[in-house]
DNA sequence: GAACAACCATTGACGTCAACAACGATTGGT
DNA sequence: ACCAATCGTTGTTGACGTCAATGGTTGTTC
């Protein structure tokens, strides 16, 4: 498919009807690439004044959810890997956000449990979050922000099986 | 504001309520950030086999779009650091897809140009970032997919002035 | 009930990546 | 002719994902 053109480089004006020439930001994949940068990077900077990353803030917010999971079913749910979870929780409980248990049945697990302060924090943080998410999604209405949330969840919903 | 409970850890049930409980994935800030993670590993999953990354990708359909840019630009545009652009430009021109022309105005500047065989990789790999995007929005439907990219690229040219 | 495979949390190593400082070469302004 | 700013480049640091290996524990199978 390549002209007679010279083999080496040119500068020559390009076809804008080609279909690979519609610019960067024309696939939906790369745009949520670069736009899941973006919004990691925000919340990152609003999280930072606690010491804690998103990482931890999802761990924390899962956490919320199930009062108490041992770190394999974290790992899975979350997507990280195991040895990542062993420092997530490290920090966290060196924090005093969460606290390790055995478990009854088996001692091979160790129940992750959200502790007080872990509340508390989530209640503290709840705030920044909502400023990211209104940074993030500043140029849309009320109604566009619901329809994006909506689309995105049943994507996300797509593998994480609910 | 914490309760008059146990300053440690308890497994107690939640308050499903409350606001900072709606689960993980309630911030629309937060679904982002986890389906750029994916979305990014299935790019480069799909670019894996040529060798090439995301990144490279990115720079390559950028530069067909302008042909050719002093990597000041790429890095500006990209929103990637200088010192990464090196390391892209360098791969890319190892592999003669990208050539580095001086400027003829400033000796500092190194204009990158696409070459030829650049746009053929581009052509090629077309096909491949479609499959990427199909199985990132599987779940939705041909109109979804159109209203989330639209919500999505007003999104992300919030900061990226077009 | 003894041997064996599977599982869990943990540690360590390796490669990738972003962010930052610093440098030589070059440019433009004064 | 000086001085600040710019461009590409190198190097460093810290965060991060991935993989292999280990100690302790469980369940299974003969």
């Amino acid at each position: 498919m390549t002209p007679q053109g010279p083999p080496t480089a040119q500068a020559r004006p390009v076809d804008a009807d080609e279909p690979w020439m519609r610019g960067l930001h024309a696939d939906t994949g790369y745009l949520l690439y670069r736009l899941g940068l973006r919004s990691g990077q925000l919340f990152n900077a609003a999280l930072q004044e606690s010491g804690l990353r998103l990482r931890h803030y999802a761990l924390l917010r899962y956490l919320a959810t199930v009062e108490g999971a041992p770190q394999r079913e974290l790992s899975v749910r979350l997507g990280y890997d195991p040895s990542a979870i062993v420092g997530l929780v490290d920090d966290l409980e060196r924090l005093r956000l969460v606290e390790r248990r055995p478990a009854p049945a088996d001692r091979r697990r160790r129940i992750v449990v959200l502790a007080e302060a872990g509340r508390a924090y989530l209640r503290d943080t709840d705030e920044a979050s909502h400023r990211v998410t209104d940074e993030l999604t500043g140029p849309l209405t009320a109604e566009e922000r619901d329809t994006l949330h909506a689309l995105l969840l049943r994507v996300a919903e797509q593998r994480d099986e609910g």
